[in-house]
DNA sequence: GTCTATACTTGGATAGAC
DNA sequence: GTCTATCCAAGTATAGAC
């Protein structure tokens, strides 16, 4: 976000371990280390575990938001970019949680902490599917009436609730191997329906 | 090693775990749940935590070798049998390293116990080697005169000294990274003055 | 053989010196 | 801002009940 090298270069190592040991896995010893700090250095920057783990997913999910829509516009059919669009989204929270190896414990746990990364991400993605919505509105490939703007609230909520069920839905066991396949086969049925 | 299925159950949790979170992050929590023991019973079946990863490794190790004779059989020419044998358990060695993300530190402090592994499984490799090198005595594929046993303590120990050389020149760093190339480089260049 | 209880070590987090 | 010292919880390992 702001200006600050320091920072980021914990964020950067925090990335790199979280990657690859899983969130429970990895230390602050082993981020303290690699960005070259003493562990305690790190509380100066970040309240906690948790929160320099956030940060990394804001991070990370900003920069895929940004490529998600560079993809999702190089599609020349309307309808393929808005379905590319909203079951990506899907398909990345499932990679996140994989890469991280969230427990769902420990998933629900940091739900609270998601939930400030969610709004900070909404407005813009929002803003991007309300643009797709007002194109195919242009080009007649809406099937319903509603204003773009309100449209676009409807489906990033509903993408948002199919990406949550997956994880509702599943066991007290390990989250690494959830399927969101069924919530993006949910999605694209629920498109076939708005789009034309 | 003994017919003993309990242990067996847990050299098959211990490998899973080591093989997803290395061997330093795996806990005896981890290797127990999966086992479906307490922590403690562990302790009843090995010494501690390093006995039951060296007891991982020399299983996969003698399964890898026992694959690398069936694998090396199938080629054609004999030179290609020997070179692929001599050079790809260099290969393995790499791997198990990168695979349960043996930090150098680490590494240096569980080489008493690789030497006991070592010995296990020396003599059939010996063995093994001696029967190539027999066949290729008689295809006239040899350049040099030595008895087969005698050149295959050689090159086995040849072997050994560059798998080895690769960790002791690294930089007291990650082992992760290790480039075993070099060290296979050398293990050809030095079978194409032995075989013909 | 497997467990509970426990000693000792490492990881998460805070307080306070510089 | 960064570090050392320190607290408490979790991990490694042992002792001993059953």
């Amino acid at each position: 976000m702001k200006d600050n090298p320091k920072r980021d270069l914990i964020l950067q190592a925090g990335s790199e371990c979280f990657a690859r040991f899983g969130y429970e896995k990895t230390t602050l010893d082993d981020i303290g280390k690699r960005a070259g700090l003493n562990k305690a250095s790190l509380y100066y920057y970040f309240k906690n575990k948790e929160e320099i783990f956030v940060a990394v997913i804001l991070q990370e999910t900003q920069a895929f938001m940004a490529d998600l829509e560079t993809k999702a516009a190089a599609y020349p059919d309307i309808r393929r970019q808005i379905r590319f669009y909203l079951t990506e989204r899907i398909r990345r929270y499932g990679e996140v949680i994989h890469l991280t190896r969230l427990s769902l414990e420990n998933l629900r746990s940091l739900e609270p902490m998601f939930e400030v990364l969610y709004r900070d991400t909404k407005a813009g993605e929002i803003a991007f599917l309300t643009g797709l919505l007002r194109r195919a509105s242009a080009d007649n490939a809406l099937a319903v009436t509603e204003p773009a703007a309100a449209l676009a609230e409807h489906l990033f909520y509903l993408s948002d609730a199919l990406k949550h069920q997956t994880v509702r839905k599943a066991g007290p066991f390990v989250a690494g191997e959830l399927d969101f396949n069924p919530a993006i086969a949910e999605m694209e049925y629920w498109l076939k329906l708005v789009l034309r």
